[in-house]
DNA sequence: AGTAGAAAACTTTTT
DNA sequence: GTTTTCTACT
């Protein structure tokens, strides 16, 4: 197998650079013209600093020390909203303008892809059209593709391999624990996937790790299934996500020559978000940094949150231990927010133990500036009207929609506003989301041009061997797989022999030799047809998208313009190899929307960015904290979460809006809440609390026997380093949540005194929603009722609080007692 | 072989 | 509430 186009080119114009060496690149290399580069060449033979005033002015001390300060380690703790990004662009920069490498010898890694374009955007403002000579700008996943592509067969892999979606590892992952006999809903591939996982994370091949843990899985067998897996992969010549790290990691080790090659290439190194890198990363960055060491990463303590996928915040806290000498540059000059923003994100940090200790400050001293807010309502649903009305609000005074962003917990908080929003008209963008890769069709349609550029993955090949249904089923299937295992070949190799023998009925044969046909036909086509063309052709051929044509339902025409929008990117790419990769690689669109459009993402996904507006929705224990981080990790998952907390309200620059509701719908069914501890941990000198507009919320209350369940008091002063546990407001909270189940049984009759439209009382409302409850319901058999949308009915059956009701107009339901009334 | 209907499982975050 | 997976039927 050849290297894909694209790579070879890369390749040889780097080494070109790479082998005209060091420090004086010749001028007319440069890019033509503007940038500072130039500019800074030209200024030479004078003071340095004058030239350097360009790029470095507006700098402050600390942004100035961390990107002068070039040669040897450094860390910088670059705190949110500091600069971060400006210190790595500018240090970029200055490493150019001063000569000291080539574009080609910085390395500079990112974690995703939209950091990785933004940088490179950003470089661009200073050095022009050059910075498409930094060929090693990108994610830690891209480069180790780019460097496994060129020593593939060192790690027992060929240069175009594939690499494996999430979706072909679990497959995979599910025939070798069959394979392996053993009982697949005990020990699933889901399980096996996250273990896999963790191991490749931290660096471990089948022979690290350790016995304990390969163990307890598969009856003992762990070791033996990864192993096995392992093989698989590099039987399909594939790879995935987590060997693209550690493939490259034992090729430093095993290959001396190898290793020695890129320390010297990478005159420079700088890695972004320092605070998620997981072991294997840091493992990899190390051997790269024993040529020389300078090392730049740039990263907070505070924003680490991604701990649950691997990272290890110890990293950044270990950093001076790790590279001795290290300068350590601390950026605490905010830029972004205004000082109640900062007074309360950093007080809610400070709750947290084990971190390197950043104290943010701001010169922003507006007399107008807005507290942080606290609101709440009753449920999740009116916590999406009433955050809809504020931004409606805000659109009326002027305030652009894209300057908005909601920041959710969990993705399933976006579909409420989603709702909202589309009934008010009301313009959003969802960022994140469900992946276009991964649509059911995009992944088919992949799957084809995979079979056709890759004859030998099978796992491709399984997916679409009968998508459309072509009558290939199991028996037809386990015949092709039975030959491919008895003769080591792929198994479209194995069809294809198959098909010259009478094994199979007539009808599975016409079937199965007319699909080999087509992929051998595509497959000689690829030579001289344009791919995107191509693409089309094989995609109406095998009558995939006749199938979507032929689909009545509701998603099929969404489906057929995904497709087209999947040929259409393929035409920016230059091969179809080249856009594989790509799709493995870069898994977000670019979306680059310019309509005036609320943004609703998840925190996570917010990180690094910035508003005018932010609104925190679900800040309601259960949520945020999110129960299973709390469940999992204990400690360290809520400081996670108080992490994320931090990640949020950083965000915004002039207003960030926290809410929770009283009631929230989990798995179907209403559960009441309590505020989130984080609530009790803002500081009361920055935040002021609302009323509710419509009086549902829980939170100034009132009215309610025997105290209110977490209004005046939440902000008592108090010590702020004080175990959270025990601060008063969170064990009102508690209190409260007790009382309510033991009153819980009168409740139905003080419901039934109102309709849920009028309510002001906030208690009440918390109690009302449970739908949890051994409490008999107060209904009996036969009772007339009246429902708010399903109107008059007879009760049919009771259990517990639920009810069977059978409506004269919308037939028999199921519904919780305290949503009908006695008539 | 394929489909329809029902039960069961699953819902944190993602390169 | 939704999606996936299994089972039973055509």
């Amino acid at each position: 197998m050849s290297v894909p186009p694209g790579f070879s080119d890369d390749w040889s114009e780097i080494d070109a650079a790479y082998d005209q060496g060091p420090a004086q690149p010749a001028p007319a290399h440069r890019p033509q013209g503007g940038g500072i580069a130039a500019r800074a060449l030209a200024a030479r033979q004078g003071t340095p600093q004058a030239a350097a005033a360009d790029y470095l002015a507006g700098l402050n001390p600390e942004q100035r020390l961390a990107v002068e300060t070039v040669d040897g380690p450094v860390l910088v703790l670059a705190g949110a909203g500091t600069g971060k990004t400006r210190v790595l662009t500018t240090r970029i920069a200055h490493i150019l303008a001063t000569q000291r490498a080539w574009p080609s010898q910085i390395l500079a890694v990112t974690f995703t892809n939209k950091a990785a374009r933004e940088m490179k955007e950003r470089i661009a403002h200073y050095i022009g059209p050059g910075v498409e000579g930094m060929a090693w700008l990108g994610t830690f996943h891209s480069i180790c593709v780019k460097i496994l592509r060129n020593h593939a067969e060192l790690v027992g892999l060929k240069s175009g391999f594939s690499i494996l979606d999430t979706d072909d590892q679990l497959r995979l992952m599910k025939q070798v624990i069959q394979a392996e006999g053993l009982d697949e809903k005990r020990w699933t591939a889901r399980m096996f996937a996250s273990l896999v996982d963790s191991w490749k994370n931290r660096g471990l091949t089948p022979k690290d790790i350790p016995e304990g843990e390969a163990r307890a899985f598969g009856n003992g067998k762990g070791r033996k299934l990864y192993a096995e897996y392992q093989d698989r992969l590099s039987v399909l010549n594939a790879a995935d996500f987590g060997d693209l790290l550690l493939h490259c990691i034992t090729l430093f080790k095993t290959q001396p020559d190898v290793l020695k090659d890129y320390q010297r290439r990478f005159r420079y190194m700088l890695v972004d978000e320092y605070q998620d890198t997981n072991v294997a990363q840091y493992l990899w960055l190390r051997l790269l940094a024993q040529g020389n060491s300078n090392v730049c990463c740039v990263g907070d303590d505070d924003q680490s949150i991604y701990g649950w996928r691997g990272a290890e915040v110890d990293n950044i806290l270990r950093f001076e231990h790790d590279f001795p000498g290290a300068v350590v540059v601390r950026l605490e000059r905010n830029y972004r927010s205004t000082s109640h923003i900062l007074g309360a994100a950093s007080h809610l940090i400070a709750h947290n133990e084990g971190r390197l200790g950043k104290t943010l400050f701001t010169d922003d001293k507006d007399p107008e500036a807005e507290a942080v807010t606290v609101a709440s309502s009753w449920d999740s649903e009116e916590e999406a009207r009433a955050i809809g009305e504020e931004i409606e609000a805000l659109q009326s005074k002027g305030h652009s929609l894209n300057q908005i962003a909601i920041l959710v917990r969990a993705s399933f908080q976006m579909r409420e506003f989603e709702d909202r929003f589309v009934t008010l008209g009301l313009n959003y963008r969802v960022i994140g989301g469900p992946r276009f890769y991964e649509r059911a069709e995009i992944r088919d349609a992949m799957a084809y041009f995979r079979c056709v550029v890759q004859p030998a993955d099978d796992l491709a090949f399984e997916r679409i061997v009968n998508t459309p249904k072509r009558g290939l089923g199991e028996a037809s299937l386990k015949l092709v797989h039975e030959l491919a295992r008895a003769s080591r070949i792929p198994l479209l190799e194995a069809a294809t022999q198959l098909c010259r023998t009478e094994e199979l009925k007539p009808k599975a044969r016409k079937a199965l030799s007319d699909l080999v046909d087509s992929l051998d036909r595509w497959r000689a086509q690829l030579v001289h047809m344009k791919h995107s063309e191509l693409a089309e052709i094989i995609l109406d051929e095998s009558g995939y998208t006749e199938m979507w044509r032929l689909d009545r339902s509701a998603e099929a025409p969404g489906r057929l313009d995904n497709l087209k929008e999947l040929i259409r990117s393929m035409e920016e790419f230059e091969s179809l190899p080249g856009f594989l990769e790509h799709i493995a690689l870069v898994m977000d669109r670019d979306t680059a929307d310019a309509a005036d459009a609320v943004s609703i993402m998840t925190l996570h996904s917010a990180k690094g960015l910035e508003f005018d507006t932010v609104f925190l929705p679900g800040w309601e224990e259960g949520l945020f904290p999110h129960q299973r981080a709390l469940d999992e990790s204990g400690r360290a998952g809520l400081e996670e979460e108080r992490r994320l907390a931090y990640v949020g309200i950083t965000r915004a620059r002039k207003r960030a809006k926290i809410w929770f509701a009283s009631n929230r719908r989990i798995h179907g069914s209403w559960q009441s809440s309590i505020p989130s501890r984080f609530l009790d941990e803002l500081p009361e000198r920055h935040v002021e609390v609302v009323e509710s507009s419509t009086r549902y919320g829980g939170y100034s209350g009132g009215g309610y026997g025997g105290g209110n369940a977490y209004g005046v008091s939440r902000f008592d002063a108090r010590d702020p380093f004080q175990n959270t546990y025990s601060t008063p407001g969170w064990q009102r909270a508690q209190r409260a949540r007790e009382a309510g189940s033991q009153d819980h049984g009168n409740r139905s009759d003080m419901r039934s005194s109102r309709t849920r439209a009028q309510g002001p009382l906030t208690i009440e409302g918390q109690l009302v929603a449970k739908s949890v409850s051994d409490t008999p319901s107060s209904f009996t058999v036969g009772e007339r009722v009246f429902h708010i949308k399903f109107g008059y009915g007879r009760i049919t059956t009771i259990e517990g609080n639920k009810l069977t009701i059978d409506f004269e107009k919308a037939g028999e339901k199921r519904v919780i007692d305290s949503f009908v009334e006695r008539h």
